[in-house]
DNA sequence: AGTGCTGGGTACGGCAGCGTACGAAAAAAC
DNA sequence: GTTTTTTCGTACGCTGCCGTACCCAGCACT
């Protein structure tokens, strides 16, 4: 149990998006769904990848990325979906890719084909997936935000916090070589910034661990690069 | 007429948006749309407007940006819409404004009152927001690319291709200043990229006019930066 | 106890874009 | 034609992050 509350308004182990939805929609998809399990770096949704599902996360987290190169350009844990793209225009997003992030976890998932099914018989679906695409559209907008202002620190906290309001722990098993892979910067450049925030006691380093301590501190710290998500229960319209 | 057609498929004097409903939808949205003229500078959407309006642009184009600092994260024309947050969940992207770029224009209008009946009232219509919003998403993506890899020239190129989809001319009124409060660099930034641009002949600049000569070359120096607008029929899902 | 590997600390030169600033040229106002 | 305003050309020092690189400290395996 978290000391420092995460601001997503979430708990327990559900999704929220399928948590937001009315019970005679929830009854429409629960059956089509099932459970995956997925490790460190596993990619969920590729250009050369056939499977075709759509994924409801409950305790993994995912950053999304381009394929090519560069840091996350977003995250998603069990606030929302993966994979949408693969729905609303063929292969839109090709360039993207999903990579799972600290250790692992679990999901809900459907294929492509049952999903569509879905939307198509159920309207009041199809506007809390608006919901869900609305507040993600949003954390893109924070995102480029965070990189605007010429102060990794900033954008390493709002990730930081990203990561803290997917998780039920104040710990999260992250090394400074995966932050950075995540967010698209070098090893060195993590490591200087967590030394800072570590010297103003905002969190705790140890070897592949990071023990926030105050969250309320990372936030200010974070400047106005981090917005807490505010999506799940805006999809009533 | 534009000797380099830009990518996005429009023709004619339309929204994409609306272009792209069944009639049946047209019919129910246009008798409670309604026309507005905007100038260069105006703000569309703010924090303190009361006035609650969703727009389809038609010669308008706009940069969406935070009202309170940093350039423009991204940009909607003819193709999209402006304002949905005002349905989609109360008061979500405060912190965005959209600004009316070029030397203004006309666009449709619909109260968000109506907007959300019409969507209750279309499931369709619903769908066809989907494909919008994750046409949008799609973009911001690119937007965050294109700031990641320390080379503004490729940023420049990118905007200077988005702006020429939203418009019917290879001649583009702006000032390097305006393109600099867009992009939210110096102007002395734009100056320099642009006459590096201006040497290998892909643009020339007068005062306050930008004419792009060669498309391609603008997309090639744009790198990974640039990807044109694949929505507007993917919405059919 | 010895060996190997991963994760973390630290350093240095380089560069792109920033802030600031001053002046020239074109257009507009008078 | 002269003045005023806008737009554009250009410069210099600064800073944050990069690329690269080397070494050390935990930890695992034998």
């Amino acid at each position: 149990m978290p000391i420092n509350t995460p601001e997503d308004g979430m708990t327990g182990l559900a999704n929220g998006f399928i948590a937001s939805l009315s019970k005679a929609d929830r009854d429409l998809l629960e059956p089509r769904l099932f459970r995956l399990r997925f490790q460190t770096g596993d990619v969920l949704a590729n250009p050369s990848d056939e499977s075709r599902l759509i994924f409801f996360p409950v305790t993994l987290v995912v950053c999304v990325r381009f394929a090519d190169r560069g840091g996350g350009i977003g995250m998603v844990g069990r606030e929302g979906i993966v994979g949408l793209s693969a729905v609303l225009g063929e292969g839109l997003d090709d360039a993207m890719e999903a990579t799972v992030l600290m250790e692992g976890g679990w999901t809900l998932a459907i294929t492509v084909e049952d999903m569509e099914q879905v939307c198509l018989a159920s309207p009041t679906l199809s506007l809390a997936l608006l919901g869900f695409l609305h507040a993600y559209s949003s954390q893109l907008g924070w995102m480029i935000r965070a990189r605007d202002r010429g102060n990794f620190r900033e954008r390493l906290c709002a990730w930081l916090l990203m990561l803290h309001d997917r998780v039920d722990s104040d710990f999260l098993p992250l090394t400074h070589g995966s932050l950075a892979f995540q967010l698209g910067v070098r090893r060195a450049s993590v490591t200087d910034a967590l030394h800072v925030l570590e010297g103003e006691a905002y969190l705790r380093c140890s070897r592949g661990l990071i023990s926030l301590m105050d969250r309320a501190g990372l936030r200010r710290s974070a400047g106005g690069s981090y917005e807490p998500p505010r999506g799940g229960n805006a999809v009533t319209v």
